[in-house]
RNA sequence: CGGGGCGUGGCGCAGCCUGGUAGCGCGCGUGUUUUGGGUACACGAGGCCCCCGGUUCGAGUCCGGGCGCCCCGACCA
């Protein structure tokens, strides 16, 4: 693509468009990331995309991590798969049914268990073959009665879902426990604080079914946690996911700490974190862990040979994470009046490059010069615009850093380096703040 | 799905009550001006007033129907 400001693809707009109503969606409209197309539907442009790609990629590298295998299913799924678990009249009206030219039905998928659990039927005939965890990044559509907040309450939304196969209870367990700790790393590294809780299991009741919230004063939900919860930092967190014991003693700490929404909200147990700990607020939904066993497996008649030569249904889990959702709940966390504060790990661009005088040639020859060094890495804000558009847009636009090249400093050989998540300015030489901005 | 609101140049809005052939700000184009935080002036382009039907000499405005979008609630990655 383009980076260069004035041929891109990027309108960024003053005012806030009527029907943004949270702080996300003006700020995603505004910076020129999203457009939309229909209710809950939403078009992504060029650096909506590659926030888009830069989530998708960090839940990627973390999902490797704990030996996740990334497959791809598709959005279209025959009713007959979902008429095998029960689910296709069970599922209602937020399922969007279609029919192709043959009449068949089809439908638009929401989600993805019976088509993994049928894939891994038809491939795994033996325990030997245990575990298996496959995810894939793809869009789903909900019909929702009411699509709302952008791209964080949308109809179609891109959704990382990954399901495993287990033996037996204990392993499916350690599984759960696997991919919570790459939950918290996943979170951390897109540079938010995500907050598992408990959430509720419904039927099938048991323990392991966590949410992730991240704390956002337009989140859907009140959420109540423990600060111990706050400061843990998981990617170092030495934790051998080979080691049952080790994954219980990691999943003790991380659940010992009170933490709930107002639906499992417990008031005593509240009482007893001490005040200065208290954490309370709104959250957004950006994950949900949640063990099911053999639902789906005994649903559709999935088995595999045991050990005895006896047939059994796998121990089966799944887990979600709202990419599309995160895109806007990043920025529910991560701005301020003037515009979005990307983290370094999502941003569309590492910096902006402002050039104040576009035209004069000695500030574009310096700019062109920064921006030789590495394209992908920068905007590059080259449009003859006066210089408080240039600021203006570029902190809308929430670059981490910004790369002011004027004619004051440009004499000097120097130019200003701006950090947007502080305000902070330094002037610098070329190289220097070069050296700064492609660090971190 | 219940309740409420809105639909008028790209964006934000006025005009509708009391029908007479569309206006403001921003943006866009050209020129001048300005040159480190959305500069100022001038000129200019751009509108089946959501759609269909009705009333009327005449409908953006009144009436009926439809479609779309937003907000509150119940429900959800």
């Amino acid at each position: 693509m383009f980076m260069r400001l004035s041929r891109s693809f990027l309108p960024t707009l003053k005012e806030n468009p009527a029907e943004a109503q949270i702080v996300s969606h003006r700020l995603m409209l505004r910076a020129g990331l999203i457009r939309q197309t229909a209710s809950g539907i939403y078009a992504w442009l060029p650096a909506g995309l590659k926030v888009l790609r830069n989530i998708s990629q960090i839940v990627r590298e973390e999902q490797d991590r704990v030996d996740a295998q990334e497959v791809l299913m598709p959005t279209l799924q025959s009713a007959d798969l979902w008429r095998r678990s029960g689910r296709y009249d069970a599922y209602g009206p937020e399922m969007l049914r279609i029919q192709d030219r043959h009449k068949r039905e089809l439908l638009y998928g929401p989600t993805n268990e019976e088509m993994i659990t049928d894939l891994f039927g038809q491939t795994v005939k033996s325990y030997k073959d245990l575990p298996q965890v496959l995810y894939h990044i793809q869009w789903k559509f909900r019909d929702e009665m009411r699509p709302r907040f952008g791209v964080m309450r949308g109809r179609e939304f891109l959704m990382k879902d990954a399901y495993s196969f287990d033996v037996d209870y204990a392993s499916a367990v350690a599984t759960y426990r696997r991919m919570m700790l790459a939950y918290l790393r996943t979170f951390q590294r897109l540079g938010v604080r995500a907050v598992p809780m408990r959430a509720d299991t419904g039927p099938i009741g048991g323990e392991l079914s966590h949410e992730f919230l991240i704390l956002a004063p337009t989140g859907e939900s009140g959420v109540f946690y423990d600060a111990a919860l706050e400061d843990q930092d998981w990617l170092d967190e030495p934790v051998d996911t080979n080691s049952p014991e080790a994954l219980e003693a990691f999943f003790n700490r991380v659940t010992t700490p009170y933490a709930a929404t107002d639906e499992m909200h417990d008031t005593a147990a509240w009482e007893a974190v001490p005040d200065d700990r208290k954490r309370e607020g709104r959250g957004v939904e950006v994950g949900h862990i949640f063990y099911f066993g053999t639902k789906y497996t005994q649903s559709m008649d999935v088995s595999v040979s045991g050990a005895d030569g006896a047939q059994f249904f796998p121990e089966m889990g799944s887990y979600g994470i709202g990419v599309s959702r995160l895109a806007g709940a990043i920025i529910e966390a991560c701005h301020d009046e003037n515009g979005i504060i990307w983290p370094d790990s999502v941003a569309p661009f590492r910096a902006g490059i402002l050039n104040l005088k576009s035209g004069d040639t000695l500030c574009d020859a310096v700019c062109e010069q920064i921006y030789a060094k590495a394209p992908e890495a920068f905007l590059y804000d080259d449009r003859p615009e006066r210089a408080g558009v240039k600021f203006a847009d570029a902190d809308l636009m929430g670059h981490p850093w910004q790369i002011v090249v004027g004619p004051r400093s440009a004499k000097e050989g120097r130019v200003e380096l701006k950090r947007r998540a502080t305000g902070e300015r330094q002037e610098l030489s070329v190289d220097e703040a070069l050296t700064l901005v492609l660090a971190g």
